[in-house]
RNA sequence: GUCUUCGUAGUGAAACGGAUAUCACGCUUGGCUUCGAACCAAGUAAUCCAGGUUCGAAUCCUGGCGAAGGCACCA
């Protein structure tokens, strides 16, 4: 429990005791909106209705009958509103101290209980290309995972790779009449290339259709010359994936592929015909959920082709009984809602009574419209990287002309890395993102690089501080500035704020809590002198953005962002 | 047609049903011989409309308007 979470507990139960009655909880006490109001607040509300009494008389009531213990210092009636005003000087050593022992994990609790939870995203296509869709994917899943982590749940990152699509035999086809042997030095992009000129080739050449169902055929045979160059051709896409993935820094567990799967899921289909809910309707193979309200689900089209639950089934499964989990998360887009619903209750009804989740996001749009890889509309992952590293290799060298380029281009990359994770993180997830690039290029307001920046100016001060440090214990009732206060409130808010992002799956929270802080520090930055105050004062606030700079670092870690030494 | 989501300063975003609606960008003004100006300070400007529930509504309910998305052979 955290140090706020014990202060709450004891202020409800010093209520309780007054009033002789256990009705308020500890997370009754809010956060007052202007800090000369106090630390914590009791809205009396609900109290003053079991009381039978005004709002303001039972605040009155509290006050009179209330007993302030060693935390409570006093108390402030505020209207209806009962505010407590702590001892600061024994929070601020119990905050300070607790972060500077307890470093990188300061922030994580036990509330997930080492539950088993497998969480799936970045759910990519072979033979297609990565796009800034994918990332805002990506990067809500990993942060989601290294939350839930954080929460003590035991999180097991997969992705699920749509790797026998009909696409894969639209990308082969264009290879072998436009590109022959050609090959790239970015295979996996360039086949994203090659896919959106399948796209645009097959919308005026009705024929080549019939030579792409073919291919896809020999495909699904498993052998032959497509399905070697398949073969060829998918590697490349997942060694692109791979490079991506290291690039970002993000790893999975384990990778699913959809070929892996299609089989045992259409000896399934052929298993349960006529037995459950699969029925023939209009030549296809249907589950009919129409008295669940969820319409009804394609299996097999009426060639007997499979559609995407053939293989999604025999997957969760194996989720469920190979990895032994409790609760299965899916982050996939938000119009796959009524899929996902649908996907979840046929496995209902198969017997699967685990936990299922649909963690959905809204999708990205470009300021032009709807990106589509088919009529080329996109923006794709390598490109805004190369774009966004030009950008910051110019910032950078503005400012640091000494720097060789190695220490150059290292800097840039995280910083890189960090805004692109930071600008879709940033926005809850029920938003749909129109990805503006100029804004996504950004280093300043609210931005990662607005983070990065402040750490790295923490580290400077602490690196020039080196030398003026003596050895004794730190007094921190030093630390009497109103600014340092709300810092003080502010650092010791952070484990709740890594508790309510996990149990509402919401990187933003993080995101929109460390540049509060950011904001606070450097404000406070400005307003008052470090390193020329007195010896015992200096070494208090050092102490203190030490603890400053560790949660921005913490917090960071969750959104999977990377801090500079310096930048 | 039907279901879902979203409508907050010029733009983009925040606000467990709670106190004066917060922040960024933009624009206007000011701050570096000073611990890092990728920074800070001040100013400017907003809850789509109409009802309802509530002590209290940007938030919940109903209806309207607007935008996006889903709804049988695309994933």
């Amino acid at each position: 429990m955290s140090i706020l979470q014990k202060i709450k507990q004891n202020i409800a139960e010093a209520i309780n005791k007054a009033i002789k009655k256990d009705v308020v909880k500890a997370d009754d006490l809010v956060y007052p909106p202007n800090p000369d109001f106090g630390d914590l607040s009791l809205p009396c509300f609900e109290l003053a209705k079991n009381f039978k009494k005004t709002s303001v008389e039972m605040v009155e009531f509290l006050t009179s009958k209330i007993k302030l213990d060693n935390v409570i210092l006093t108390t402030k009636a505020i209207g209806p509103y009962l505010n407590f005003i702590l001892d600061k000087s024994k929070l601020t050593t119990e905050v300070i101290e607790e972060i500077l022992s307890k470093k990188q994990s300061y922030g994580l609790n036990k509330s997930g209980n080492k539950e088993r939870v497998m969480i799936e995203f970045s759910n990519a296509n072979t033979h297609k290309e990565y796009h800034v869709g994918h990332l805002r994917n990506i990067f809500y899943g990993d942060s989601v995972a290294k939350i839930l982590s954080a929460n003590d749940y035991e999180v097991i990152p997969v992705s699920y790779i749509n790797d026998f699509g009909i696409h894969t035999a639209k990308t082969i086809w264009a290879y072998k009449t436009f590109y022959k042997e050609e090959e790239a030095e970015d295979k996996g992009y360039f086949l994203g290339k090659v896919y959106a000129r399948a796209c645009k080739e097959l919308e005026k050449n009705k024929e080549a259709k019939a030579e792409v169902g073919l291919i896809m055929k020999n495909i699904e045979s498993r052998q032959g010359d497509d399905y070697q160059l398949w073969k060829k051709t998918r590697q490349w896409s997942i060694d692109g994936f791979d490079k991506i993935y290291q690039e970002l820094k993000i790893k999975f567990d384990k990778i699913f592929y959809e070929s892996e799967f299609i089989n045992e899921g259409l000896d399934m289909v052929s298993n349960f015909y006529q037995k459950f809910f699969l029925v023939k309707s209009e030549g296809a193979i249907i589950a009919n959920l129409e008295k669940f309200n969820l319409g009804v689900l394609l299996f097999l089209r009426s060639d007997s082709t499979a559609l995407y639950p053939v293989a999604d089934i025999p997957l969760a499964i194996e989720k469920f009984k190979k990895y032994k989990i409790n609760k299965s998360i899916y982050v996939v887009d938000a119009r796959q809602s009524l899929y996902l619903k649908q996907l979840f209750k046929v496995l209902e009804l198969l017997g699967f009574k685990q936990e299922m989740k649909h963690l959905s996001y809204e999708f990205v749009k470009l300021p032009d419209g709807t990106m589509s890889s088919r009529t080329g509309n996109v923006i794709t992952y390598e490109d805004l990287h190369t774009q966004a590293l030009e950008k910051a290799i110019s910032e950078i060298k503005k400012r640091h002309i000494d720097w060789s380029e190695e220490k150059i281009n290292q800097v840039a990359e995280k910083i890189v890395i960090g805004a692109l994770k930071f600008e879709m993180t940033k926005i809850s997830a029920d938003k749909v993102i129109v990805f503006d690039i100029e804004q996504a290029l950004r280093f300043d307001g609210f931005t990662s690089a607005y983070l990065q920046y402040t750490v790295a100016r923490i580290n400077s001060i602490n690196k020039k501080a080196q030398k003026q440090k003596s050895a004794k214990t730190i007094d921190f009732n030093n630390l009497g500035e109103s600014k340092e206060r709300q810092l003080i409130m502010k650092l010791a808010k952070y484990p709740e704020i890594v508790e309510v992002a996990g149990k509402n799956y919401d990187p933003a929270e993080i995101a929109k809590y460390l540049f509060e802080l950011a904001q606070e520090f450097n404000d406070y930055y400005h307003s008052v002198q470090i390193l020329k105050a007195e010896e015992e004062i200096m070494e208090a606030r050092l102490a203190l953005i030490t603890a400053i700079r560790q949660v921005i670092i913490n917090g960071l870690e969750l959104l999977g962002i990377e801090v500079v030494e310096e930048m």
